[in-house]
DNA sequence: TTGAAATGTTACTGACCGGTAACTCTCTCG
DNA sequence: CGAGAGAGTTACCGGTCAGTAACATTTCAA
């Protein structure tokens, strides 16, 4: 691990912090290859650095992934409200907005959700990062329950539940059906035959 | 680990082979605590056996993996098969029947699907246990999509991406929304309106 | 220019990992 | 009884892991 160095992108690679690249290297790393498969000294490789910068700015490895955890859930935040935004006052059309978001960041990351992958790994009750991951989990819970809400479904936890569900479903089986013909592809037309059946007349 | 030795269940734990005991002693430790997590020196300790005898019946701890992945394989369809069998010739109850059982055993296992949490830590593309956990949830796809067809839905491959989709979804999510109040329990009835969805007319 | 903070370098610890060698014990079955 | 298979015992190998100590160097701002 850590070969080649043929990462010679102009400047800006030695001009972030190396705390900012170890960060970085971190995020990309345990997601590609999981949380326990990854060492702490080939984080520090592939950032450029070492490991007793690391050790520096971060108490352990179990805070390094914590704090990884924290900046995925600001990203994902991010993400749905950008996916939200365009369809302000129309909660029905947010719904379907973001299913379709969800299927196609599907095709784009091949290893789905790095939270959901991590809570895999990290079943030890007390890991500082399961509590953010619990946490980014229950409020996609409570958002599309009162999205459901909003558009007057006719059993709106149920339905939020459901979209729950799939969307948890289509990150975890792109692990296992990875590549072609996923399921995942199948999202929006699932979601609009619920949203349909939910508030028909 | 492998404290307290408190298994004085009678006779039978003496009287089956160190094999059997290694094997069932690896099954439950990759469950309850993941693949990595679990070292090959516990397992034996569990199964009141030692690392050589484990090593004489498994080439290594990856054929161990795979052997355990197998017969999680087989369980998976025995019970799958016990659930359809009082439903015999009526696809439509059976997909319920399906659903509900899903739902139940999501209730009693509470580290969910043992295949789909392997995966997540099996991302090296060439392990002999990832290719039995492909197979097997590709198959499932297969029979529910055969199902689907059973009851002349009207999409029937939509209508079973989207009940695959759940079924991941309530295992993986288990693993996060640990305890009480799962979407899991909501399946039968997701499964219910996008069945009728599909069907209807 | 100077001084302090950030970072790099090297070497190390103790623990655990998967896996093996060589030898002994015990039980079953012919 | 005797032999052989299955299983236990102990000690070991090389590797990797997370984390630390002590010291040298760079960077940058006052």
């Amino acid at each position: 691990m850590c070969a080649a160095k043929n990462n010679e992108t102009a400047v800006p690679e030695s001009r972030r912090s190396a705390r900012d690249r170890i960060f970085e290297a971190a995020k990309d790393l345990f997601y590609r290859h999981g949380i326990r498969a990854v060492g702490v000294e080939s984080i520090a490789c592939e950032a450029d650095a070492t490991k007793m910068t690391l050790y520096r700015n971060f108490n352990s490895k179990d805070e390094l992934v914590a704090a990884c955890m924290r900046d995925h859930d600001r990203d994902f935040w991010a993400w749905w409200d950008s996916v939200l935004a365009p369809h302000t006052g129309d909660p029905q059309a947010q719904l379907m907005a973001l299913m379709a978001a969800f299927s196609h960041q599907c095709e784009e990351q091949p290893r789905g959700c790095p939270m959901l992958n991590a809570v895999v790994e990290l079943q030890e009750e007390d890991h500082p990062g399961r509590a953010v991951i619990v946490q980014n989990k229950l409020r996609i819970r409570e958002r599309l329950s009162a999205l459901c809400r909003e558009i007057e479904a006719h059993d709106p936890d149920t339905l939020a539940d459901a979209l729950y569900l799939l969307i948890e479903g289509a990150y975890i089986s792109l692990l296992v059906l990875k590549g072609s013909d996923t399921p995942a592809e199948a999202l929006p037309r699932i979601a609009e035959t619920l949203i349909a059946a939910h508030i028909e007349q």
